[in-house]
Order: structure tokens, then C-alpha cells, then sequence
DNA sequence: ACCAAAGATGTAAGCCGTTACATTCGCTGC
DNA sequence: GCAGCGAATGTAACGGCTTACATCTTTGGT
């Protein structure tokens, strides 16, 4: 019958305590200005009859909610994955829950944009990572009152927190320069990705701009695209190997694509970093175990700050100055620290 | 000043199209009994206004959240994440949205049984994935009016699906006992995890059941315990590596961890199938990768039909037969059929 | 035409907290 | 002993939607 159970309720607590709902409102929620004894009371009579404040009334009375949108292009990645952690971890130690929210398809994304626009009720505030919102939609979301904190990308009216991936792709290349390679090859991600995020773009500039100050020129065919996934990196390693002029080294946007790539070598008894040196990013659990030198990202550190910075805008709400658009944004982190190269076999040798 | 934006409400809309706020409520949730001009011209003022139904207010009239909880021990495990993205995608394809939750140590695992009990009003129901709720606790939470779907263990009171990782364990052994092994090792998880899961206990029964339907006795020496990590499996290698008579077959309890015993082989100059044949679980991208031989597990589809099961319960809660502890619970699925073997190289060779 | 049944719409009572404002209580200081 | 003040508590007005029930229209049959 009763399709759902009704706990006691605030009144119930109340009269049982023998106080008004006010005061039992104010001593379950530790507000000030209730007598010790009273609160007590109020809390042991809580205790016996099982009472547990209803969220969705609270809410509906203060319009806060609680609760974070993560919105990410998958779950189960190894970036996304570690990125939610983060995030999440951060977001419920200040007493938040996360809605974790893939979107992995252009049609998905639509349909997460339009629904984005009614956030500003559902939820306290989005993160967005690697979506790409365009500076459009992110004039409506801010219109709509949604707050917003992105990742991987950056838009003029909310703050963001970055990966400096020009830095990654310099850092990457300039490794490999360093070692003495002049042929540097590149598997990128997918450079017209669905989602279009702008992170192998940005790779890719600081794989150029450091082969341009060793004055080295790009030569287009030794870029390849494998998709950021392993077999991706399979593909575009068999199609590098089978050049005329094969590189010597590779930058690859993802050590999972190295993997990839790896394997190829492995079955062609090659090995590194004589046959071929190899440079991945993120430093996956895997990489130490094959011996790739990679740039080690911090996903989870990105998250957490992520997760701050949502956290700041939400509840230092009526401090901010909403008129004007940079208050909120602008912040934008890149952070640079939180970038490591870590060299081993696949480059510098045993 | 004001902290939050509140939009347009239904009496806006009502009194722009010129109906009754429950002519609106009906009209825009698609129920019967709206003439085709009315429920248009509604959409239509909707539409005009930016008008978007406050989820809290409709929670609290109807005691319905359209949230999930999923609680795992982590969010970016291999395992977990994928588990995650099936669930999830099952339930927003039907109109909800997934809280996810990681109970990470024994201490989070303690506030998150408390936290659960007042899970009825937060949301509509919970999946439990491998946190092995005591009967005493799914007592108390079926109390509670909790809905809750298990995986990974089972309970008296909660459908579960789960793998059957009995099955998993004697498949793996099988495996190496039919290419003529004998004397087989084996890597496990944490045996005495603080959140004492029960799936190395279960993987490992199914090691030794296949070892003694082949007459072989057990050699206690020959298990290992590599924590479920890659850095684990390494260590466990060693020991098994080192010992006197290591075994010539290995049957690892996952992917990451055989990644690791790997490795060490690698670094000794070892190969499989010769030197130590091995098979995992999981069948990890990287897996291929390596020619790890294993047990293929589904996660993704292990997380859609828990988020199934959780829907059917949640929306058939009308008929179900309330009084009878078994109507909800007892439907444990173990599903044998998303369990296969993948053999590759690690096991028989090129 | 006229009545009943079906369909469309309206009214208003919840749902359950939060909080501004009003009131009462208990002390302090003189 | 009393004004005066802060602390404690109470009252009641929301917040925005859903829905049982009442009322008003149609529609169709005869």
C-alpha cells in the first residue's frame, strides 16, 4: 500500500521533546543559541524515535542542496576515473555528494548541456572536464545562475583548473631533445574528437614549440592519431614503423597509446629505447612496470582543486560581486606543478 | 545578496497560460487528461518563462528522488570504474541520476552503514558493490525502508548479482591443470581486507576445488597475497620466485597484479609460457597488450543489471509483497554466462 | 434535446523543514 | 526590586510541487 515509508517527522521529535519544531530544527543542526540541556534532550529524543531530517524538505526550504554535478566525457577512464576520485573524496569530506555524469557521445552532450541549464536547482554546482563548453553556453549557464568550475579547458566566465598541456608536450619533447633525437615522432589523440577537447591541441603546441627553440623543423607525417586508446597507439606505432624515415623517439599523448605501441615493438623484437625511444603521459600503474618514461599527471590533485574551487564559489556566495564576470572567473589555475617527468628505460636505458 | 536565484514557479506559468497550477503540473509531466491545446500552450508558456520544476519541491510532495546511491570501495579502480559506467548509464537511461560513493577504509565504511540508514529519504535506493554488509546491518537497513541491491556478495534480505567467482577460480586453474601444470601457484588478493570482501575467498575455493577434482593436493607455501595491486603482484613474485620449488603455473586473482609478476619475469629475463606460465581475471586493455592469458569479467554489464534490478525494485514497489523478507531478496543472480576464458601467450604460447 | 459518463480543469491540502520575527525567561547592575 | 539586555524558545509564514477530490465541460446515445 504505502508505497513509501515516512519516518517521524520534525513535529513528532517536537512534541515528544516538548519543544517547538524551531528549537529542534536549530539543536539538531548545532545552531547557537540553544540551552544545553534542551539540546541534549532534543537529541536523545531524536536518537529513540529514529528521526532523520528529510533532505528534500531542507532543500526546498533553503534551496541549497548539497549536492555537485561531475560531469565527465567517461567514468571509467583512467583520467576520468582518478579525477572523480579526487573530486569526490574533497566534496564529501566538506559534506557534499557528488552526481557523477558521464557524457560520452555529441548527442549526449547536447542533451547534457540543455539539462545543465536547470542545475541551478538540481544541484549546487558543476564541474565540467574536457566538455568544451563554448563561451555560448557558457553565458547561458551563468544567466541561468548554474555555477560552474571547469577542467582541462577554460572559458571567460568561470574559473578553471588546468593541466598546463603546452607544458606537458614541451616537457615530453624536450626530454627526448635532450637525449640527442632529431627525428621525434608524435601519436596524438583524436584531434577532431567528437567532444573536441583541447587538450592534445595544446600538447601538440608544446611538442612544436619545443622542436622550434632546438630549431628543428616539423615534418606533419610524423604525426599520428591514435585515439587514445591502445589500439589506437598500435595502429599509428605499426603505421610510424613502416615509414621510409621512421622517427627516433615518440612523444605519446597517453601512456596507455604507448602500451599500445609497446606491444607493437615487442612483437617486432624491437626494444627501447635503442630501436625506438618512447615518451608517454600520465604515468598509468603500468608505465614503471614496462620501464616508460612519461610525464606523471596528478588527476586526483586536479580534482580535489577542481573541487575547492567549486566549493569557494558555492559557499562564498554572497561575498562574491555577481556583476561582474571575471569575479568568479579568471581564476584560472593552470597548474604547472603538478607536471613531473619521470625517465626511465624507454628513454634513458638501464 | 540574494544567494540563490529562484526562477519562474509553476503559479508563474499558471497564470500566464491562464490554468490552474495543477493543470501546469499535468500538462508538463505528460499525464493523461490535458486537452492537446491546453497541455500545448503550457509547453509553450514554459517554454517562454525558462520555466524548470524545482526537483526539491517535487521530492518532498512525492517522496521520489530519481537519485541512486552506488557505493564501491573505490571510484578508479579497473573494476570499479567500469562496474560505475554501466550502472550508471543504465540508470540515467531511465531517468535517474547516481550518487557515487566510495567507502574507502574500514573508518568511512562504519559512517557510511550509519550514513545508509537514512538513505530512504535521500534517495530511492542503493547498489552495494563488495562491501559485504553483515546480515545484522541489511537488517536494519531493510528496517529502514532502505532499497537495496547488492553485488559482489549477497545477503539474506537483498537481491545480489554477482559474478560467480567460484567458477572464475576453478576456470583459471582448470585452465593451467589441462595444459598439463601440476604444481600451481596462486597470487590472491588482501585475505584479510579491511572491508572484507569475499571475492579472493571465493576465487580461491574454485582454485582449490579444481586442484582436487584433479586429484592434486594443495601446497599452502604455493599462495601468495599480492593486495590487488600491481606493486603486490611484484612482491608476491619474488617470494614465489625465490622460493625452492616454485610452481611452474600461476593463477593471479587479477590482471594489475600479474602486470607486476610480469614484470619481475621481465626483469629476470624470464618469458611464459616456458619459464612460468600465469593466467588473470579481468582481462584488463593492457592484458592483450602483454599476452596476459585470463578469466574475462563484464563489470560494465555486472553494474547495468544491478542498476536493472535496483529499477525493478524501486518501480515495482506497489506489488511487491512487502511482508515476505525473500519477495525482494533471494533472486540472486550469479551470473556464470559474462565469465570466459581468454587464452593468450602467458599460458600457451605463440 | 436531454442525461449520463467521460474528460478537462480547478481547489486546496498536504509534504517537512527553515527562519524572520515575536515573545518569554533569566540575569546583571544599580 | 526593577530596568534592560541577551539568551532561549515559540509562532507562523514560507518554499514549490503533487494529487485527492470537487466542479465544470464535452461528448455521445437515444
Amino acid at each position: 500500500m504505502s508505497s513509501r515509508k515516512r519516518g517521524p517527522s520534525i513535529e513528532d521529535v517536537a512534541a515528544e521533546a516538548g519543544v517547538s519544531v524551531a528549537t529542534v530544527s536549530r539543536a539538531l543542526r548545532g545552531l547557537p543559541n540553544v540551552a544545553a540541556k534542551t539540546r541534549e534532550r532534543v537529541e536523545l529524543v531524536a536518537e529513540k524515535l529514529d528521526y532523520r531530517a528529510d533532505p528534500s524538505a531542507a532543500r526546498l526550504a533553503t534551496g541549497r542542496t548539497n549536492l555537485v554535478q561531475l560531469a565527465t566525457p567517461t567514468v571509467d577512464g583512467w583520467y576520468f576515473a582518478r579525477f572523480l576520485a579526487g573530486a569526490i573524496d574533497h566534496l564529501m569530506a566538506n559534506g557534499y555528494e557528488a552526481i557523477t555524469h558521464p557524457v560520452e557521445d555529441p548527442a549526449a552532450r547536447e542533451d547534457f548541456l540543455h539539462k545543465l541549464q536547470l542545475s541551478s536547482k538540481r544541484v549546487d554546482g558543476v564541474i565540467v572536464v574536457d566538455l568544451n563548453i563554448g563561451e555560448d553556453d557558457a553565458n547561458d549557464l551563468w544567466d541561468a545562475g548554474v555555477r560552474v568550475v571547469t577542467a582541462g579547458f577554460a572559458t571567460q566566465r568561470f574559473p578553471a583548473v588546468m593541466v598546463d598541456d603546452y607544458k606537458v608536450g614541451y616537457l615530453a619533447t624536450d626530454h627526448l631533445l635532450s637525449l640527442g633525437h632529431t627525428r621525434i615522432g608524435v601519436i596524438s589523440g583524436e584531434p577532431n574528437h567528437p567532444l573536441a577537447f583541447s587538450v592534445p591541441g595544446l600538447r601538440l603546441a608544446g611538442y612544436t614549440g619545443a622542436l622550434a627553440s632546438a630549431g628543428i623543423a616539423v615534418d606533419p607525417k610524423l604525426e599520428q592519431s591514435g585515439l587514445f586508446t591502445a589500439e589506437g597507439g598500435r595502429r599509428a606505432m605499426m603505421r610510424i614503423l613502416d615509414m621510409d624515415e621512421p622517427p627516433t623517439a615518440l612523444f605519446v599523448m597517453s601512456d596507455e597509446m604507448a602500451f599500445g605501441a609497446w606491444s607493437v615493438m615487442a612483437e617486432r623484437g624491437l626494444s627501447w629505447p635503442d630501436d625506438m625511444a618512447m615518451i608517454g603521459i600520465d604515468d598509468h600503474e603500468v608505465a614503471p612496470l614496462v620501464g616508460l618514461s612519461t610525464i606523471r599527471l596528478e588527476p586526483r590533485r586536479l580534482g580535489a582543486a577542481a573541487a575547492e574551487r567549486l566549493l569557494r564559489l558555492i559557499e562564498g556566495d554572497d561575498n562574491d560581486d555577481e556583476s561582474s564576470p571575471n569575479s568568479a572567473g579568471a581564476a584560472t589555475a593552470a597548474s604547472s606543478q603538478w607536471v613531473e617527468l619521470v625517465a626511465r628505460r624507454s628513454t634513458i636505458g638501464d
